[in-house]
DNA sequence: TTCGAAAAATGAACTAGATTAAGAAATGTA
DNA sequence: TACATTTCTTAATCTAGTTCATTTTTCGAA
């Protein structure tokens, strides 16, 4: 069994490759690991690859400039993160992407995988799929930020994410619903007591 | 000049068409009019099309149980209007689309255009760069309405969308900046004093 | 196994922004 | 031109969620 099944599983579910277009797409994926806390993107930086998580969890926040992080993203074992802003423009990063937990990860970089898009019609199609499929939830996110209570916000992730909402840190968690993490100890503790 | 100039102009923004898939695209075109306050997408239809304003002025709203509405994007000339939750799912809509102006759209089918980009590369690249991009500001989007305040989400709007701001209506931009219309007055207020 | 630092919980005072309601202005329509 | 409907304004009241200061818990490292 090829060592990036988990990625060509996943691809592989949107369209469907060729032998070779797999090799291909294998050529060019770096492997790291990366502990706890560490960053992969940082303001000033271009974010320069596509990140597939094998293992592990990461998250990707904003420092506004009175010194408070936005949580952006929180991705799990067989999501991508990125800063696309900086990747698709090639431009300095405006975020952090930061492990919550030691992980393992796939790295495909820009200049290698744009001319891949370019030439494989099945690689571009895929991100084009995935990337509809992101932007849906996005402006699901949009429609819950505007439209939701802080605690609607709570119940509907804790339902949709119940494998992520206890595993990652409380303030991450309330800095990514919009709210405070004292704001969210009382919306937890409200429902422990009930 | 090509009555269809305006969205191969856009589509040629981002890559090199060939005449003869140019001529694909334009055939799978439908034309149509819409009247001010008319509906393109409703709840419990599916969104069947990408629709391209040639000329107008969208908007896509979410109306929650207590009957609010909130505006989840505006649209004008060259940018698309969809419901892509419903489009690519092919599942019956949970938003409205909402003409603000008379307007004048294409139209390109489900059923006509996704298959076509399984046979054009270059129309499979265009929607993933572009879609790109729109999952990009989404993100923004949802960085400024967690870490912004209302009258700074008002002032980035402003800036933004210099065209867009004076031209919709104050409830339209309330509900889309994720405040209510009595406070968008205060704040136009405060600064017309000022 | 204990220590120190980071994270979570608690509670009280405070505020941004919502809600309500009523009137004024603008806009469309006959 | 006038009437009806939609949109905008103003001001008072109300509340969801913040801020800040303190205490308690958790957890990784030695």
């Amino acid at each position: 069994m090829n060592q990036y099944a988990s990625i060509l599983n996943n691809i592989n579910r949107y369209v469907s490759l060729t032998k070779v277009e797999e090799e291909k797409i294998c050529s060019i994926i770096k492997t790291s690991t990366v502990k706890r806390r560490q960053y992969i993107i940082q303001p000033g930086f271009v974010c320069q690859s596509r990140t597939y998580i094998v293992e592990g969890a990461f998250r990707v926040f904003h420092l506004d400039e009175e010194g408070k992080e936005h949580t952006v993203s929180i991705g799990v074992e067989d999501w991508f993160v990125t800063d696309f802003f900086s990747y698709i423009n090639q431009t300095p990063a405006q975020n952090y992407a930061e492990a919550l937990e030691n992980s393992l990860i796939f790295q495909m970089h820009y200049e290698d995988i744009e001319p891949l898009c370019k030439e494989i019609h099945n690689l571009s199609e895929y991100f084009r799929l995935t990337t509809e499929k992101a932007f849906a939830h996005s402006r699901r996110r949009v429609i819950s930020s505007i439209s939701l209570t802080a605690e609607q916000r709570y119940d509907e992730y804790a339902a949709q994410y119940p494998h992520i909402v206890n595993r990652v840190p409380q303030y991450v968690l309330a800095s990514y619903l919009g709210m405070s993490p004292e704001f969210l100890s009382k919306i937890r503790n409200r429902k422990a007591q009930s």
